[in-house]
RNA sequence: GUCCCCAUCGUCUAGUCAGGUCCAGGACACCGGCCUUUCACGCCGGCAACACCGGUUCAAAUCCGGUUGGGGACGCCA
């Protein structure tokens, strides 16, 4: 068996999106799998829609996923020698043609039989002509595309497809297509072939909705005398009114740097993005890069569609839940180091970043986390339900202000005066700040709870949160106090 | 209209190739309970699906046929 090698061939015509990174990520997979090579190849031969930004936002979008890819970035653009070449030899066995008809033509056809609900191939209408009448016309300075000649005979053209099985089409359904445009430009179907051939790519994983163009370009690998990949069809993911996913109608939602921005860990979204048409066979759904590498295999794709379950203006989900279940799962799961890092990088962009956080303060940074990662779904809630804890500008929650703090009008002087009990503590610790706060619920013939949901309201802003001893030590004396003995700004606007 | 693919809980799915161990298992979400000064985590429990009709068989989610439904493709886009 020959080297595996596979690619990942994004047109740069947006944003890298959860389509194209799973399936980046299901060849990526493949080639760590099989020990092959992954090639990532720009194709870029639609120069009006290709932009540079694109490009780059796709190379960012793998690397923070975590997906290498072992040759390349080619661009396609840079092989257009190749790509002539190929049509010219095709046209010289015979394989292709030059056809003359005009767009405008073509398009009157097509949109008449469409109308008439017929069938909408290419009638041939340029498929036999003469040397002659191909000079003639040349010499009129006739445009001409060149086409594909498919063969008029019975029988099938086919592959076996690794997740779908034999896949069969008759010759006799397949319309002379074009591979060259009027203008010289070799159409995507050619260059795809003609690169793969070039790069030697043994597997071809795409999307289902590649399935035609693979029934076609098997011909192109016929006549070309080029050995035929092996083909691999993932089903496509869709949205819950069962549409393709498409930056345009879906906006940020579908898009990589999203979750990039709203926190969520690069594997994560992997792991999430690999079970949409994937499992293992057993009931395993959480897996380290070596865990999937080693269950991944092609005959368990799926052949069903997916839906990605996203809901418009869920206030309780940005996105689909499971999605986001993952990522949590993540995040308290992690080992402590690597959230830190993660943080560290999301507190530099907030610009709640120390460095004595790498330095002395690290291990009180870390075990901050610890305390209270558990309750979190993103990397971006430690800056925001757990800012109280890296700076004073945090937001008081109105609804626990109004139930666990202003409710209870005598807390201005209970809350001040418990301040100036825990400055007076030998020890700031969990069991000193405890006993003295049952001590003064008790002194005062009040429910500790009372004194402990308004701290917690008032220290971190937040309903609700980790026991609040662990808080107060996580604060650090100086800031319960001062935050405690400031209680009269709660008051102030009522 | 033509061609291709697909069909199990709301969603992701196991089971289908080698029919019985499946009155269908897991996860997310949802609902209830335990834990807890709060919330979350964790644990326990609940709700919830084999698209339909025929056929084959002692036996069908599983095999066969049809119907319906969904998706994809039908560009001088990729």
């Amino acid at each position: 068996m020959s080297e595996v090698r596979v690619r990942f061939p994004p047109s740069p015509t947006g944003y890298l999106h959860i389509g194209g990174a799973r399936t980046a990520l299901l060849n990526w997979l493949y080639a760590k799998k099989t020990g092959g090579k992954l090639i990532l190849r720009i194709e870029d031969t639609d120069e009006e829609r290709s932009t540079s930004a694109s490009i780059d936002g796709i190379l960012d979008g793998l690397s923070w996923l975590g997906l290498d890819w072992d040759e390349g970035p080619y661009f396609q653009s840079s092989f257009a020698d190749d790509h002539c070449r190929a049509a010219q030899k095709l046209i010289e066995t015979g394989h292709a043609y030059k056809c003359f008809c005009s767009k405008e033509e073509l398009e009157a056809k097509r949109d008449a039989a469409m109308a008439a609900k017929q069938d909408v191939k290419y009638d041939g209408t340029c498929r036999n002509l003469s040397g002659e009448e191909i000079a003639a016309r040349e010499k009129a300075g006739i445009p001409a595309v060149i086409r594909f000649k498919v063969e008029k005979k019975d029988g099938v053209v086919g592959y076996d497809d690794r997740v779908l099985g034999r896949i069969e089409r008759r010759y006799d359904d397949i319309e002379d297509f074009v591979i060259v445009r009027s203008n010289g430009k070799p159409l995507y179907l050619l260059c795809n072939v003609v690169d793969d051939i070039r790069d030697r790519i043994s597997h071809v994983i795409r999307g289902q909705d590649h399935m035609t163009n693979t029934t076609r370009q098997v011909l192109l690998y016929e006549a070309l005398g080029a050995p035929v990949p092996v083909f691999a069809h993932m089903p496509l993911t869709l949205d819950l009114q069962k549409r393709k996913i498409s930056k345009r109608s879906h906006g940020e939602i579908v898009a990589v740097q999203f979750y990039r921005e709203r926190g969520f860990i690069p594997w994560a979204l992997c792991n999430f993005l690999v079970l949409l048409g994937w499992n293992p066979g057993d009931d395993r759904e959480i897996f380290s890069r070596e865990e999937l590498i080693e269950a991944f295999s092609l005959e368990r794709i799926g052949k069903t569609n997916s839906i990605f379950n996203y809901r418009k203006d869920d206030p309780k989900f940005f996105t689909d839940p499971k999605a986001i279940a993952i990522n949590a799962h993540y995040l308290r799961t992690l080992p402590i180091v690597e959230i830190g890092a993660l943080v560290k990088k999301h507190f530099q962009t907030q610009g709640l970043w120390h460095d004595d956080y790498d330095g002395p303060r690290r291990e009180w940074f870390l075990a901050t986390l610890e305390l209270i990662r558990d309750r979190f779904h993103t990397i971006n809630d430690f800056a925001e339900a757990g800012r109280a804890y890296f700076a004073d500008d945090y937001a008081l929650d109105p609804q626990p202000l109004a139930k666990n703090v202003l409710k209870h009008p005598e807390l201005r002087e209970w809350l001040p005066g418990l301040a100036e009990r825990f400055a007076a503590l030998k020890l700031f610790d969990k069991e000193h700040t405890e006993t003295a706060t049952r001590g003064m619920a008790e002194e005062l013939a009040i429910k500790p709870g009372i004194l402990i949901n308004a701290m917690r309201t008032v220290l971190t802003g937040q309903l609700a949160g980790p026991g609040l001893f662990d808080v107060l030590v996580a604060l650090g004396r100086e800031k319960v106090v001062a935050r405690l003995r400031d209680i009269d700004r709660l008051f102030g606007g009522i």
